[in-house]
RNA sequence: GGAUGGGUGGCCGAGCGGUUAAUGGCAACAGGCUGUAAACCUGUCGCUCCUUGGAGCUACGGAGGUUCGAAUCCUCCCCCAUCCA
């Protein structure tokens, strides 16, 4: 299979679409929110009529209130992958979330999902005591503890909440491993632009998401009945046109905002994707002038090989 | 023309004689990430040099002054805001 990933608004899509018209393949979305109904317009999904043909799998999957985390998408996208692969295509992962794709090729480790009314206990304890989770967590796994900062609330959380479950050091579930996927090789393509050129191609997008009906939209999922506190409405884009919606922003300021928490992210994920193993970057936009066929060269001797 | 409040590092904003290269916040840059990850968190952040630790230089609108010592006090000037003419 290949794996397409790389900053928003690199032209993943438009690189796994070409990749799949050429080698006979389908694509598996691995992006955190373009799995949620509704949410069209900032998150860059691409239109159905865009898509020439090719088979989309885990795109607007679950609605937006909906939980879903990187396990669930793990065991989805295997699903997905395997069905593709029966068919004698070519799976291609395309999307951002470089965490969803550890996920999938890497596995978690073997252990609880959530436990909300835990962790609803453990946010309490926190509230009346701030850094009592992080010297709890001492306690239960002082190796865990040193690695997790103790600002880092969530994943103290998260540390806790499997070592109360298992009543075992999250630690010593870690050194059992991962249920990384097996019976595939992985061709892992990164597009890398250059960061002025990515900055500005975001903000031009950011500014014509908001012209496009980004705020029309949140409208939309709000009159659906949807929260205004639900999930994806965190995302940058919709947090500042629902700040807009609710008069905390200018409309001039809530683009400013999205663009720039935009720009931030994709700094983020280019950190995460220089740590992923073994993937290949191709300098450029997927439409910079030489970078399909770079890519087309991988692809090839990949499946050559 | 007069009165009052202000001018602080890329921005906002504390400080109001020494322990202040100057609290915070933002931005920027770098990094981390094992089940809500477009989330969450961390580090660096005036310049130059040397090895940790330091050394030097420049800096709080401008120019002077007081003082052992000033972003902090005084004088004059410039600019901004509001109010009175």
């Amino acid at each position: 299979m290949v794996a397409v990933g790389g900053p928003t608004g690199s032209g993943k899509s438009d690189l796994a679409l070409a990749i799949a018209a050429e080698f006979n393949g389908e694509i598996v979305n691995c992006d955190s929110l373009q799995v949620y109904r509704h949410f069209d317009i900032g998150t860059a999904k691409l239109p159905l009529e865009e898509r020439r043909a090719i088979p989309h799998h885990l795109i607007d999957i679950i609605n937006p209130d909906e939980l879903f985390t990187a396990g669930e998408y793990a065991k989805l996208a295997r699903e997905a992958i395997a069905g593709i692969s029966a068919r004698g295509r070519l799976p291609i992962v395309v999307g951002g979330t470089g965490f969803y794709l550890r996920a999938l090729l890497d596995g978690l480790f073997e252990g609880p999902s959530r436990d909300q009314a835990l962790r609803d206990r453990l946010a309490a304890r926190e509230r009346r005591r701030a850094g009592s989770l992080h010297k709890l967590l001492g306690r239960l796994d002082s190796e865990a503890a040193r690695k997790i900062h103790k600002n880092d609330v969530p994943k103290v959380t998260r540390a806790l909440e499997v070592c109360l479950l298992v009543r075992r050091p999250v630690t010593q579930l870690f050194r059992a491993g991962r249920d990384a996927l097996r019976g595939y090789r992985t061709l892992k393509l990164g597009l890398l632009p250059d960061r002025d050129a990515l900055y500005e191609r975001l903000d031009l997008r950011c500014a014509r998401m908001f012209e496009a009906g980004l705020i029309e939209e949140v409208l939309h999922i709000l009159s659906l009945g949807y929260a205004p506190t639900v999930k994806p409405f965190e995302s940058h884009g919709y947090r500042q046109a629902l700040q807009f919606v609710n008069g905390e922003l200018s409309r001039r300021d809530a683009i400013f905002y999205a663009q720039r928490n935009t720009r931030q992210y994709a700094k983020r994920q280019i950190t995460w994707f220089r740590r992923e193993a073994g993937l290949v970057w191709l300098k450029g936009f997927a439409g910079t002038p030489g970078i399909y066929e770079a890519a087309r060269f991988r692809v090839t001797s990949f499946l050559n090989s």
